[in-house]
DNA sequence: TGCTATGTTATTTTT
DNA sequence: TAACATAGCA
């Protein structure tokens, strides 16, 4: 027997001896699922099966270090031939390498949200577009579309005010995309899907380099990442998904549940192997967590059985508001430090960020260390934004967003109209803004802003060069081999020379704000820097394209440091995958879970709130526990600067003493806590 | 150009 | 309440 074969209940077993044709892991929380799927490719690989041929997508850049850490582990360096990568970044390797393929070889800028957001706001502006409808609405639209492979320019009837100005502005906004030699999201995964489907050959070069996939998560791809593992599985049918519909709770961002439902019937022949045995959590949890998914309509029917002992009752605290909420949970904390628990083995669990703060403070008045998940992203704050937008214009001269960002960043005397003359100059003409900069001296007959913009092209130009990244702006003369490209200077060397050039950390200092928060902001630039160190040291060929493009598909959680007494603070979002001893879950309330906007959704929302995933949402949380459980609302709490009374929420009605234990800290104690009050009292006094 | 005053609006956010 | 954006003013 292959030696990844013990150590497995039968049902783990099956789905990790099963290499051959399509199969569905129904994955129950903490069924060992990673253990299931690291297994099945080490025994792949124990089966001879070219490692190279495996490709195991996830969604996020953690998730993938996490199985390539587990799977070196077991295997070794053999753990590294092994493509494990993320949905997108899977999407933009298949996309450059066609590109590659076809002679394309210019850069690609990768869009994040805010860029998307910027040009709509540009595409706006220039067909005067009502302002006040929501950008991000619409770009919601647009993604959906683009999901639904519907083509630019494709009319979807609608009365609705955002579909109507989302199929407006769609097909400009892919032109406009185009003509900056960029993608977004949802292109990486779409385009190269569509590139297979029209092309068998592509398709067949795909199918035959990953012979063998497995897909983690499944429960949250959308309609195109299903395309696109049809387009690389379909040929050979090695298709292993791995996923639990209970947890489905990115469904407002296009995940369909229906893939992980439906997929015996997308790949005909399916095997199915449920893992129904939770390994994670006490029997107490576990219960209750059975209870509240139990009520789902539409889900693959299964019941977690526990194998671990019952444990302590789970327990729902009550307090009088906010403050009281967040200082309970802190004083659990502390008990529970000083009865030996680590930080690191706790969480506070809540439906919205929002919630982060009154934690934090409470934290850090009683000197508790915290980490909190999520939040902006180091990526997305500005100092960072900013220097990353002069090395995007280094790669990529059409990325227009980019140069649009820090044309005048730090203030170098080119104001709006300037711009908005080089940009309308630009429009007129049909060519780049880019070209628009290149001409200025024309364009604007001279002049100060004129010289202004001559010495932000000679800046950019000039680091341009010393990254090595001039070819793409001067094939003849590389033709001709008349200018031999200087060897690229290092990546990271280039750019705090830039910074200092640029005066950065000095204009952070001198820009409004606390002292502690400058200091932050130069740490992150600093952090930058660092990071680009650390990417060179470690890339088999750095290069600056490789680097942007894997900084605008990371996230910040992606390599920090994970200390082992930060008590953690997340979303229910955030949490997913992860697993503690001690779980509070704070704000059990209606308006809050379900949140306000689920119950009342607005009128410029996609599609009516899904309560079923906001239960689901529950179920993640409750599941999260290992060992303890604590559920806490209150009675009214601080919204929008009024007291707002509250009541508890549904997915906890019905659900009797023997599952939840009560705990409302609003009523006076009863003779009995009277007494053990008074004992511990006379207890700390004797003592 | 840059600052201040005022108004507006509050989810979740793997990439 | 607090953060952010925009408008209007100096």
């Amino acid at each position: 027997m292959s030696r990844w074969l013990k150590n497995l209940n039968p049902e783990q077993r099956e789905a990790v001896q099963t290499i051959t044709g399509p199969l569905l892991v129904l994955a129950g929380a903490g069924s060992g699922k990673t253990r299931v799927i690291t297994h099945r490719v080490a025994h792949m690989m124990e089966l001879s099966i070219d490692p190279q041929q495996i490709l195991g997508v996830t969604f996020t850049n953690k998730a993938a270090a996490e199985m390539r850490q587990r799977l070196t582990g077991m295997v070794g360096q053999g753990a590294s031939k092994v493509t494990l990568s993320t949905f997108h970044s899977l999407g933009l390797h298949i996309l450059r390498a066609e590109r590659a393929r076809r002679k394309r070889s210019g850069a690609l800028s990768v869009f994040d949200t805010g860029d998307q957001l910027s040009c709509l706001r540009e595409l706006c502006h220039r067909i005067h577009l009502e302002r006040s409808l929501d950008l991000g609405s619409i770009l919601q639209r647009i993604s959906a579309y683009k999901n639904a492979f519907v083509e630019p320019g494709d009319s979807v009837a609608s009365e609705d005010p955002y579909d109507e100005a989302a199929t407006l502005l769609y097909p400009a906004y892919q032109e406009q995309l185009q003509a900056y030699s960029a993608v977004d999201f949802d292109d990486l995964v779409c385009l190269p899907t569509r590139m297979m489907e029209q092309s068998d050959a592509c398709r067949h070069r795909w199918s035959d380099r990953f012979r063998h996939v497995l897909v983690d998560e499944y429960q949250d791809t959308n309609a195109a990442q299903l395309r696109m593992l049809r387009a690389i599985a379909g040929p050979h049918r090695n298709l292993c998904v791995v996923g639990d519909d209970d947890q489905s709770i990115y469904g407002w961002r296009g995940a369909e549940v229906r893939n992980i439902l439906r997929f015996a019937k997308d790949f005909p022949g399916a095997k199915t192997v449920t893992l129904g045995r939770n390994y994670r959590s006490v029997g107490s949890v576990l219960r209750l967590a059975g209870a509240v998914i139990a009520r789902n309509p539409e889900r693959h029917e299964k019941t977690l059985v526990a194998v671990r002992e019952e444990g302590t009752p789970v327990r729902m605290v009550v307090t009088s508001d906010g403050d009281s909420e967040a200082r309970w949970i802190v004083s659990h904390i502390r008990e529970a430090l000083a009865g030996g628990r680590r930080g690191g083995d706790i969480a506070v669990l809540y439906r919205s960020n929002l919630f982060s703060r009154e934690l934090e403070s409470e934290l850090r008045a009683e000197g508790i260390p915290y980490r909190v998940l999520g939040g902006t992203s180091f990526f997305e704050s500005k100092e960072v934004k900013d220097l990353v937008a002069y090395l995007r214009i280094c790669a990529n001269p059409a990325d227009e967003i980019s140069l649009r960002r820090v044309i005048n960043a730090p203030p170098r005397g080119i104001g709006p109209r300037t711009v908005s003359t080089l940009s309308d100059w630009s429009e007129k003409h049909q060519t780049s803004f880019y070209q628009a900069l290149r001409q200025a001296d024309e364009i604007l007959g001279g002049g100060r802003s004129a010289t202004a913009v001559a010495g932000f092209l000679e800046l950019t130009d000039r680091y341009r060069r010393r990254l090595g990244q001039g070819s793409q702006l001067a094939p003849a003369a590389r033709a001709h081999g008349r200018a031999p490209l200087r060897a690229p200077e290092r990546l990271p060397d280039v750019a705090r020379e830039l910074s200092d050039e640029l005066g950065l950390e000095a204009q952070i200092r001198q820009t409004p704000g606390t002292p502690q928060a400058a200091d932050r902001r130069v740490a992150r630039v600093r952090g930058l820097i660092d990071g680009m160190q650390s990417y060179c040291a470690h890339a088999p060929r750095p290069s600056l394209q490789e680097y942007l493009g894997r900084i605008a598909l990371s996230s910040n959680e992606d390599d920090e440091p994970v200390g082992r007494d930060l008590v953690t603070l997340s979303s229910l979002h955030g949490a997913k995958g992860l697993e503690f001893r001690l779980v509070l879950l704070a704000g059990m309330e209606e308006g809050y879970l379900p949140h306000e906007r689920t119950i009342n959704p607005h009128q410029n929302d996609m599609e009516g709130g899904d309560i079923a995933e906001e239960r689901r949402l529950l179920y993640v949380g409750i599941t999260r526990a290992m060992d303890e459980l604590v559920l806490t609302r209150c009675q009214e709490r601080m919204l929008r600067g009024r007291p707002q009374p509250r009541t508890p929420t549904r997915f906890l009605d019905d659900i009797g003493p023997e599952l939840l234990q009560l705990d409302d800290l609003t009523l006076p104690p009863d003779h009995e806590q009277m007494q053990s009050m008074l004992a511990d009292l006379i207890a700390r006094l004797e003592g």
